[in-house]
DNA sequence: CGCTATAATGTTCACGTTCACATGTTCACG
DNA sequence: CGTGAACATGTGAACGTGAACATTATAGCG
């Protein structure tokens, strides 16, 4: 079906090697520029393109990469579509093709547990243990990219500048009390979560107050809205921090079932600026992960991981988040 | 590195070919069960997995389906991610693997357009018109899920049911005048836009209402205020059945600025059963394609067309969509 | 016991590339 | 004009697999 660099030997009457040798561009062997020509010509011409199964079987690679997501993808953390975008404007340009690995689903068949080969990783979302062992131990280079496994490369956010932005955009505004409302039970084992909540805790120690025991919560749907009566009648509080857009939201839904109004009652910033952060009433304040940033910083990590040929020690890159300032924060109601 | 049916072969002092049979369990030819037993522990021990370049090197194919999707997965149609779910779920258990194209990125390193081989693609979102023309040239069979293109078989949603369904639920409210807040322009080009328009407008006439005027809107951002305005408070519609849950919540922040209430002023019902429609305030009565189902359909449909040997006549496939009663739609407040 | 059918296994080649190595060709310089 | 250096190309093997074809072992049967 498609043409060979045989069928291009055969049609110019010389070797396939020479052919090969035009094709790949290899420097050091010199080619006369006559033939160069027409092997360029003929393969254009027949529509050349190169057999890659052949290509990976000579070589000991793939010239493809294994992105372990999540079926989820981009209902969790919120910046996946982005981190995808940024990888593959890394890779793409060095030919390298993605191989979309979902790590939740279906692990008995998935990749990397049945025989395909990638020359390395990118993990977005930490797969079952078992594929992360067998991943780790096949010695296949690998890096994370907002997330986050010991002993590893990884690119993430720089959350405790995120939270100390986030706070004093508030602290600026005049609050003083401000409450924190942490991730969901389904999220609790991503760094971010710990990592936001230290921060915010550090932070707010930093300015001189001890977050009262009840500002610090972790949300489910049955109580999210006793403890933000909490957090705002009961303690005063005049701002929430929430863990992400899915936790303000349900934040928002809480205040409107207290009749009280934001950011009148208090203010309220979270971090994702994720669809619809800026379509609700009141448009939300937020701190935004660079995610298509991300993407690519890790693409290029792991590219140098595969290129470099001695093991280099694990480096953490940590991505600066961004303020955007929207309808949600206010100066607090002098009471 | 990685043990080959040569190791195995070695090992036992046996042929390959013997190894390959027994791992291929290929019927027809007879192997003695000990042998069988021997290999199989034998590879087992080696830790040996079928090195897939080579396999694709000997058969013309590759087990390797290719899904064009967009880089802005999960922001568009909102059901992407399920689409995925089902169509990893129809696939890996056959052992494909899954290349993910981004069509709208970088179409010179495209896969289609580099020497990435697959045996069939499944095409989520229009791409480029070059790299289509290209697919559709080079032979690959390849089907739609979500997504429309003359002479291909298709996974679609029942778009003409769907909009029933939403209207009936209306209707059976005592809604009578109930307007149409379209897509923005952003999406015209994909088929449901055109189809849950059309379904409106013929539903309603055989209801025996001639949707006035100005019920018909696609909104962009400068006058969708206006617009709603015009559709509750000139023209009296009582409900407002939206394009998807994007330009629903555009509708509440429309309400909100003009001081109307859902659903006490007017019921507001969308497409697509997706965050943040069951977080917001009020919560929102929705029609929801089965995602997953469409994908793992579309996973079928590819390996049916993969695996027939002569070509069948494009089929499409259309699948319910499904109502879920929230809090905004409720009878019309009687005037 | 010898013959044949079938069971069980072995030999060899091809898939498309690239690479180490070999060969032929041109040119400059003594 | 001969000679070596560079230039330019060719030969053949190998990557791991699976299929066609060839070969040997086994068993059944008269």
């Amino acid at each position: 079906m498609a043409a060979t660099i045989m069928d291009i030997a055969r049609r110019l009457n010389i070797s396939h090697t020479t052919v090969s040798r035009v094709l790949n561009n290899k420097s050091g062997v010199p080619i006369a520029e006559k033939t160069r020509q027409r092997v360029l010509n003929t393969a254009r011409e027949m529509g050349y393109a190169p057999n890659l199964a052949a290509r990976s079987l000579r070589h000991a690679s793939t010239h493809v990469i294994a992105v372990f997501g999540s079926s989820y993808v981009g209902m969790w953390g919120g910046i996946t579509p982005e981190l995808m975008r940024g990888i593959v404007s890394a890779l793409q340009p060095r030919h390298y093709g993605i191989f979309y690995a979902m790590s939740d689903f279906g692990e008995q068949n998935a990749p990397s547990n049945s025989s395909w080969r990638f020359d390395g990783a990118i993990v977005l979302q930490s797969p079952p243990a078992s594929t992360l062992r067998r991943l780790a131990k096949s010695g296949q280079p690998f890096v994370c990219v907002n997330e986050h496994i010991e002993g590893r490369s990884a690119v993430l956010c720089d959350e405790a500048a995120g939270v100390r932005t986030a706070l004093d955009h508030l602290w600026k505004l005049g609050h003083r009390r401000i409450a924190y409302a942490n991730a969901t039970h389904r999220h609790l084992q991503h760094y971010s979560v710990v990592e936001r909540h230290d921060s915010y805790c550090a932070t707010m120690r930093e300015h001189g107050v001890t977050p009262p025991a009840g500002h610090d919560v972790i949300p489910n749907e049955d109580n999210l809205t006793d403890r933000v009566r909490t957090m705002i009648l009961d303690q005063d509080a005049t701002a929430i921090l929430a863990y992400d857009h899915v936790v303000a939201l349900r934040v928002m839904a809480a205040a409107h079932q207290l009749g009280l109004r934001i950011p009148q009652d208090f203010s309220l910033i979270c971090f994702n600026d994720e669809f619809p952060v800026a379509e609700v009433v009141p448009t939300l304040t937020v701190v935004a992960p660079q995610g298509e940033r991300m993407g690519q910083r890790g693409g290029e990590l792991l590219l140098d991981l595969l290129e470099s040929p001695e093991p280099s020690s694990p480096s953490t890159i940590r991505l600066p988040e961004q303020l955007v300032v929207r309808e949600s924060t206010a100066p607090p109601k002098r009471s």
